[in-house]
DNA sequence: GTCTATAGTTTGATAGAC
DNA sequence: GTCTATCAAACTATAGAC
């Protein structure tokens, strides 16, 4: 098996990073070849326009999750205990993603019309996969939310703003930790069981 | 009292919405003098240079949020009643000024290193004073959480996440409404007062 | 304060040798 | 698949007439 990195995944980590740092527009195609040690022309031979990078990259922020993270959504148990899990993939994901995850939220705009709406598919279409396990939760009784899908963007902005901040030396076991208890016993309410409903916890 | 906008505010105005839509980089002068209804060569009468246009943006949606929300946290009341007035304003002033607030979110590599610098102090600021209220609000036993900064972090992610997808008609009461109770009794955790601490409340 | 005209760069992308 | 050389277009910014 070979581990060598392929020179088209060379290429789409150093633009990446420097999408990231300069921005989509700003970056030029020789930084970006510079940067894998080769000459601006020859970064045709593996993609046929700068927009197909960033698009790449988009694409695999948005379908991996999709293909990947919604598994555990598929998986036996309660609501909470596959939001929990889901919470859990997305962060590690993103963590371990950061500069391709703040890319391909921050430069959607630089996609073409076509490439665009395939990456806001797969982002609406994860989007609802989490209203339902929430939607799943409020009819099981361990939510107390009224609006599945309001919940389900709020969770997704605060999960998605850790990569525009997250450091590489950060202990993202505590981060996990802290922010299902953010979202699954703060936001949503977590009911307690025999001790009543959240009517009588909150307010 | 002249109710006319200056030609400043109206190239700040249009040169919002163009970098919102198309980011910093690829807006051109010329189109943003096109929507003010000049010539580009007329737009450095106003400005010194492109980058100073998006400055006076970044500084007006970081400087004014930090002279005029933050007084909310400095009259009576307890540490949730302060907080609770300051998520009600910052969002309300979020959603009067969404395009400046995301173009101030998004494009802030776009500054000179000596602006940016001066807008992130801004922000840093902010979001110490949010910190302190938390952890006021920890000391008064009416807050579950652990660490103030890392809440208050998550806090202005779930606001300021606001920006990429409100529409002009949203209804903002209720988007006020709904996200105080997601941070105020939800991620911090509001004690109940006689029904016991947060320990008793959550798992 | 706005205009026309243009300087001076830089850009994304292509052609063709090797 | 990488290179050198280069094109055509777009960019920010300036000069100078009005």
């Amino acid at each position: 098996m070979n581990t060598e990195p392929s020179r088209r995944d060379s290429i789409l980590a150093a633009a990446a990073e420097y999408f990231a740092e300069q921005g989509y527009h700003s970056a030029g195609m020789r930084g970006i070849a510079d940067s894998v040690g080769i000459k601006g022309a020859s970064l045709y031979n593996h993609f046929g326009s700068k927009e197909e990078i960033l698009y790449a990259i988009a694409l695999k922020m948005t379908r991996v999750p999709v293909e990947e993270n919604l598994l555990v959504l598929d998986e036996t148990g309660t609501p909470t205990e596959r939001l929990t899990a889901l919470i859990d993939v997305h962060l590690r994901h993103l963590a371990v993603n950061r500069v391709e995850h703040l890319v391909s939220l921050r430069e959607l705009s630089a996609l073409t019309e076509e490439h665009r709406d395939r990456v806001v598919e797969y982002r609406k279409y994860y989007q609802r996969r989490v209203r339902d396990v929430i939607a799943a939760g409020i009819r099981a009784e361990e939510f107390g939310v009224d609006d599945p899908m309001r919940a389900a963007v709020a969770i997704l902005d605060l999960m998605n703003g850790v990569s525009w901040w997250l450091r590489d030396d950060y202990d993202i076991d505590s981060l996990v930790s802290t922010y299902v208890d953010y979202i699954v016993d703060g936001i949503l309410r977590r009911r307690v069981g025999v001790r009543g409903g959240a009517d009588e916890v909150i307010r």
